[in-house]
DNA sequence: ATTAAAATTTAAGTATACTTAAATATTTTT
DNA sequence: AAAAATATTTAAGTATACTTAAATTTTAAT
């Protein structure tokens, strides 16, 4: 299948994750930078190749076929993060940007062995889990939003959900990285913004930020 | 550029190598496994954007941004034949199967760091020159083809100049591989038949194969 | 030097993946 | 509940990268 395809479902796979009805053919155009006409086109498309189930006006919905063309893509996706960051200590979001690309074009056969190179992982570096060879994910998730989180208590950071360079950087420069520890100081809910401290610093972060940075509780 | 377009330059690059005249829209089609047509379609467009020298009938001849663009893709592949080869301890046909995808979707970024990784090679393991950064290829060939070399002598295996993958498993199980060591026993010139020892196995080889094992004479 | 064979080119047509503009339906606001 | 705003769909059109079929040119054979 083409990558415009490949890039299409895996769209829905993601935003459906985020928030149900969040799949309309306008959400996908917008995430994947096509005109709204084009998403509806496309959406038509996969549905006579049964990937995807349309009808007007509604959200769309993958097909179990088409959900395991996306499992298998986010598969590729993580395990070339995982692989790119080990072997070449490169950055969050050059990670991502060249996984973007070579996701479409690594055979099974390749993405088997870089799993087993790397030991069969279930987390890439952004603390997204990677599905296994037969497009399961296993891991069950017990994290919440650092927004979510408790005044006074200590968390460790699980997952990392964004594409934004600009917010890597941010965490980077911040120590905010997976499996670091973190405390709250303030929930400032009023302003919707949290107070940590990391490594000694203590920051400020706004509901952009405490909504995509997730953390599990300390034991 | 597109796929096809690095597709088409590359192939006339390469067939340029091996034989002058060895460029026109057939030829390039035929390694292509597209009509013609089609091959003189792309010629005349990859024309517009100076990729090229195009008359009717005359074979195609890359201008030098055209040989820089294939020279990029060809790094890009052999790295990557190098760093599967190495890290995953993949075949020379299943290495050559997965760079043809790779290549066309890896940043120049990317390419530097592999290249650094394995401490900037010349020679991928079908002994074929990688281009530098520059597109520069700086290395000087001294090599002959096994149908040239002289009864009596022995051999190092410089280059493996093949993407079949019968040939690269005739090779795989008969020790025919990349810095071996042969010795040529008889030239059957009238049969066009080269025989050889290594590891104390004697094989006849004919010219499909002795025209595509490259060799240098042992010091 | 003709003729036959082969290759190249032109012409017309197809599939994919988009675009913009207009029409239609849905959702939100008042 | 009606009007306004927003989103979706339809329609028409474009670029890329092909295809087959026919016309033309070149190359090879006699």
């Amino acid at each position: 299948m083409s990558v415009a395809v490949e890039n299409f479902v895996k769209a829905i796979y993601k935003n459906d994750n985020n928030d149900t009805n969040n799949t309309k053919p306008g959400n996908i155009a917008k995430k994947l930078g096509i005109s709204n006409a084009a998403a509806t086109d496309m959406a038509k498309k996969l549905a006579v190749k049964k990937l995807l189930h349309y009808k007007k006006y509604q959200p769309l919905q993958l097909t179990k076929e088409g959900e395991k063309m996306a499992l298998n893509v986010v598969r590729k996706h993580r395990l070339w993060e995982a692989f790119l960051y080990k072997t070449f200590d490169m950055s969050l979001h050059d990670i991502h940007r060249e996984a973007e690309l070579l996701e479409h074009e690594t055979s099974d056969f390749l993405a088997n062995k870089i799993s087993d190179y790397l030991g069969n992982p279930k987390f890439d570096p952004h603390g997204d889990p990677i599905p296994n060879a037969n497009g399961e994910i296993t891991t069950t998730d017990t994290s919440m939003a650092l927004s979510e989180t408790q005044e006074g208590k200590s968390y460790v950071i699980s997952r990392l959900m964004s594409d934004d360079k600009e917010f890597f950087d941010f965490c980077a420069s911040n120590g905010i990285k997976y499996g670091n520890t973190i405390s709250v100081n303030k929930q400032l809910t009023k302003n919707r913004m949290t107070q940590i401290s990391i490594n000694n610093n203590s920051i400020l972060l706004n509901e952009d930020f405490t909504n995509i940075i997730y953390v599990n509780k300390t034991e």
